[in-house]
DNA sequence: GCGACAG
DNA sequence: ATCTTGTCGC
């Protein structure tokens, strides 16, 4: 895939805006803009220096959203059933507290039997220069699920999974194409939407969407489908929790399950259940649930540190949780400890002759760690390094060298 | 008056 | 995305 099209939607810090200029634009009618979004409605962004968004850019967007609309695949691969799911992917983004500035992860889990293992990670730092809009989620996310997509091909692709369950909706959503289906469409993936919202529009209004939630769902499994004014079915909310009436509000929270692409309305919900189904576990699948957990502990650690260190040092936590598993973490601080090193002092002013280890550690861990970040300060080091990732610590990762010192995982 | 919208 | 409260469980 082409580095223009992810360089063009904005991240990796720009925030051009011009980009498919010469797309599509077939005079489709699924659904035209929301009338209330006429001018500047983007004020509920909590973004400090967001660029408003065009009128003029939102009909660009509409029109690319209708025309891959036409491509997408509601229905499964002839050929393929669920039995042949064997990874699966999940997406998420976290967010930092009033910033642009937020974590986009990847992670694939494996089925074994029953349960899901998770086999791969991996996060890249996301500069949200555009604002959040309804409806056009896919411009602030997609561009990390490309560059996470790549990264996956580049240095594991025997995981590349068999589906990706996405971070918000697919079919169900006003011009149908969600950005479950925006990635599935243009990358050729099947594609999963779930969102933890019901999402109105023109078709599926809040007096459908109250005929929804008024549905009881007693059951682990149980689902109602989502059908607009017009008979349209969007997708399914799905009970994914088993029963317990505890919080009234708890465990009785639902999914919104819509087809991204290659995947029909029933096979989608099935596998998002099978992705629920640890027992008394969260409504939130697997896969997503640890990518989320992930992007959350690097805001954490960030979040020790960002006062007194420049944005650059977001990448040295990435670094760490990219490329090293738990065990790796605790030799490095180990190491850390055992040379008395001074908060303030860089990584750099550390000599390896005073480490005692074995030398295979030094020279697959703490070397390659040093050249990779010699300006990092002990104090952020040991704030990257203290991250807790308890989902992951069976999870392990190649020695530094072997991954050509992180250049594999960091896509550069 | 206040509704109302994936993340 | 985020704030909240109450709740259960360890």
């Amino acid at each position: 895939m082409d580095m223009s099209y992810l360089l063009s939607l904005g991240i990796l810090g720009h925030r051009s805006l011009l980009w498919y200029a010469g797309q599509g634009t077939r005079a489709a009618a699924i659904h035209p803009i929301h009338p209330h979004m006429e001018q500047g409605d983007n004020r509920k962004t909590s973004a400090d220096s967001v660029v408003p968004i065009q009128q003029s850019q939102l009909k660009e967007w509409e029109d690319l959203q209708m025309n891959l609309r036409s491509q997408l695949q509601e229905h499964d691969d002839v050929g393929w059933a669920i039995d042949g799911l064997s990874k699966i992917g999940g997406l998420d983004i976290g967010f930092e507290d009033g910033t642009n500035r937020a974590t986009a992860v990847l992670v694939v889990c494996e089925f074994q039997g029953r349960q899901l293992k998770l086999v791969y990670e991996d996060s890249v730092d996301v500069d949200m220069a555009l604002p959040y809009t309804s409806g056009f989620l896919f411009v602030r996310e997609i561009p990390a699920y490309e560059m996470l997509l790549q990264r996956l091909r580049g240095s594991a692709p025997h995981l590349e999974p068999d589906a990706y369950l996405v971070d918000g909706s697919g079919l169900f959503h006003p011009r149908q194409c969600g950005s479950a289906s925006h990635l599935g469409i243009v990358h050729n993936l099947r594609t999963i939407g779930v969102a933890k919202k019901l999402l109105c529009f023109e078709d599926f209004d809040s007096e459908q969407g109250q005929r929804v939630e008024e549905q009881v769902l007693p059951n682990l499994g149980d689902s109602v489908p989502l059908v607009g004014r017009s008979g349209f079915t969007y997708g399914f909310a799905v009970r994914t929790s088993a029963a317990r009436a505890k919080g009234p509000q708890d465990s009785m929270r639902r999914l919104y399950v819509s087809v991204g692409h290659r995947f029909s309305h029933t096979t989608a919900r099935n596998v998002v259940l099978k992705c629920c189904n640890m027992d008394g576990g969260s409504y939130i699948p697997e896969p997503i649930r640890l990518a989320d957990l992930t992007g959350r502990a690097i805001e954490r650690a960030w979040k020790q540190i960002h006062t007194t260190s420049r944005p650059k040092t977001r990448q040295v936590i990435m670094d760490v949780s990219n490329l090293l598993d738990d065990k790796q973490r605790k030799t490095l601080l180990g190491i850390l400890d055992e040379v008395g090193a001074e908060s303030c002092a860089l990584l750099s002013s550390i000599s390896p002759e005073s480490i005692k280890r074995k030398q295979a550690t030094k020279d697959e861990l703490f070397l390659p760690f040093q050249e990779m970040h010699p300006d990092v300060t002990v104090l952020e080091l040991r704030a990257a390094l203290r991250m807790e990732k308890p989902w992951a610590v069976d999870l392990r990762k190649a020695s530094l060298c072997h991954q050509q010192a992180g250049r594999a995982m960091r896509g550069l």
